[in-house]
DNA sequence: CTGAAAGCGCTAACAA
DNA sequence: TTGTTAGCGCTTTCAG
């Protein structure tokens, strides 16, 4: 019966058609589980994400899941809110599952995860983050130079106070690399740093318009633009600013990072960085696809390019 | 061995320690699979989402995935781009993976569905869709009356002239109900419907813009307020009333439906309907695990209740 | 209290 | 070409 059902070769039709006579007649359905049992192999990976609700985040893991979906392959999803106990148990779960595969897309790589990550078993791919001891492959786009460009081109356009806000830097990308970025573009261009320009925010919205309000009494002299590590941030900075009935951009301009759906809808549109999650997302499954059939495909890293989109909240 | 993983009464603690030095040293994990095999049950759930990018649909698979991780179930994404196809796909896949159980939370209900879903031979939930002909229980919220409540607050404040951005009316509840909830309203105080009032879009901001441009073109006289059954619609339609140098809400206020986590941030903020899709998920993953342990809860249908959130856009 | 054996549903290998 | 059997890794049952 399995022969027929896997369309192995060599099976007259007269058999085959009375196996799947029967199979209609007692409503059978495999049962993958003692399929994989046998056959060693799940056709499942396993997905942590720290929360599917971040736009930037659903949209890699849609992108993944359509592509691997194409291969028949499942994904069984990890949703960490960030709690680093709940990831270590998610990559336990994936592998007592035998997936093929791990996809990691946290916020933040700490010693720990380092080890954790090492030891795992089953092939795995980060995304958007990264640690040197880290043996893994790591898929990421150039945080740091996309957020040196975003300053360089605000200073051309005139803007010498900048305030920015920042993720944590904890999160090495979101947050560490791109706020690296906008200090090393003031410093290249011979402006001092300030620190009440420099304010952090966690990923909402919320703590963006916070970090705003503290900008905007803390500094000695108001900015002229306040650049947002993410969009969720700059919406929140936004909003601040009209609130309290500055003009943007005339008074303040905003500029935001990943170029998420709704920033382009906003008023005052949002200029932002263009960070394409699809793409890397459809790339990401091919290639933990490939390790896991080669197990090692001779990666360390690949890197995404970006683009500046510049809208009306920052001309 | 076995005994003693699963911490089972009388064991020595001689034998306990033997089995957990070697556990250890051989670097021993289970085998999920092979433990499902025999017990019959697996520790997972399906969920069938139409797109996970949408934000109603990922704060509830946030919540629903992380009321299961409390009770150390996985879950396995579906997202199935509204594709019919895919989503029976699933369907077979999650029972072939004798899942505890499955979450549907698809655009719409055809009759196909409806054969398929009954056919279901593991616990199903169907969530912000119904159906006559279907036998599983149905979690919603009251689309129809949210709607309704909307416009007759509209009318009450002296909007008589009220456009409707609607979704495909194949989604039950957020398009067949939500337009529904529309005439009603204006048909209980005796305003007529007009025609070019009324605009379809489907669930994205662009389509909401173009829709809002039309009512704008084919109106005899412009509307006073246009009301979005989706906020990412309404967003649009705010996005091209500004486009178009409307004053919102004084020339033409803005309703959403949703209140997603922006709705509050716009400028002007949004005016929607809140739903509480966290809360849904919570609820929704506890239905679920008790069909599973009961095989039924005797419950047909789950309504949530909504509120109505005035911000700027429409006071 | 513990070791050994049966068997979950499947596929692969081996006979027939 | 087809029927049969061993065995995947686990839990449960049955002896001991």
């Amino acid at each position: 019966m399995s022969r027929v059902l896997n369309r192995k070769p060599n099976i007259s039709p007269e058999v085959q058609k009375r196996v799947n006579d029967s199979i209609k007649k007692l409503d059978y359905r495999v049962n993958l589980r003692a399929k994989g049992l046998v056959q060693k192999s799940s056709d499942i990976i396993g997905v942590i994400a720290s929360d599917i609700t971040n736009p930037p985040i659903s949209q890699f893991i849609e992108a993944f899941a359509s592509r691997l979906h194409e291969n028949s392959l499942g994904i069984l999803l990890g949703n960490s809110g960030n709690d680093i106990r709940k990831e270590f148990e998610f990559i336990d779960l994936f592998v007592e599952r035998k997936a093929r595969g791990i996809i990691y897309t946290g916020k933040e790589i700490t010693e720990e995860h380092v080890h954790k990550l090492n030891d795992c078993p089953i092939p795995l791919l980060v995304v958007s983050q990264e640690h040197e001891q880290l043996k893994c492959p790591v898929v990421v786009f150039d945080n740091y130079q996309a957020s040196y460009d975003v300053v360089r081109l605000l200073l051309e356009k005139g803007h010498s106070r900048i305030g920015f806000i920042s993720c944590p830097i904890e999160d090495k990308h979101a947050g560490l690399l791109r706020q690296r970025g906008y200090r090393n573009a003031l410093k290249d261009v011979g402006i001092a740093f300030e620190e009440p320009l420099l304010q952090y925010a966690d990923f909402t919205m919320e703590s963006g318009y916070l970090a705003a309000e503290r900008i905007l009494e803390q500094a000695k002299e108001l900015p002229t633009v306040i650049y947002g590590a993410t969009d969720q941030i700059a919406i929140g900075a936004l909003k601040c600013l009209r609130d309290k009935s500055f003009r943007v951009p005339d008074d303040i301009a905003i500029f935001g990072f990943d170029n998420i759906p709704v920033a382009s809808k906003l008023v005052p549109s949002l200029s932002s960085v263009n960070l394409d999650h699809y793409e890397m997302g459809y790339f990401s499954a091919d290639m933990l696809l490939k390790m896991a059939e080669t197990s090692g495909v001779g990666i360390k890293k690949v890197i995404f390019s970006h683009s500046i989109i510049l809208r009306e909240s920052c001309r």
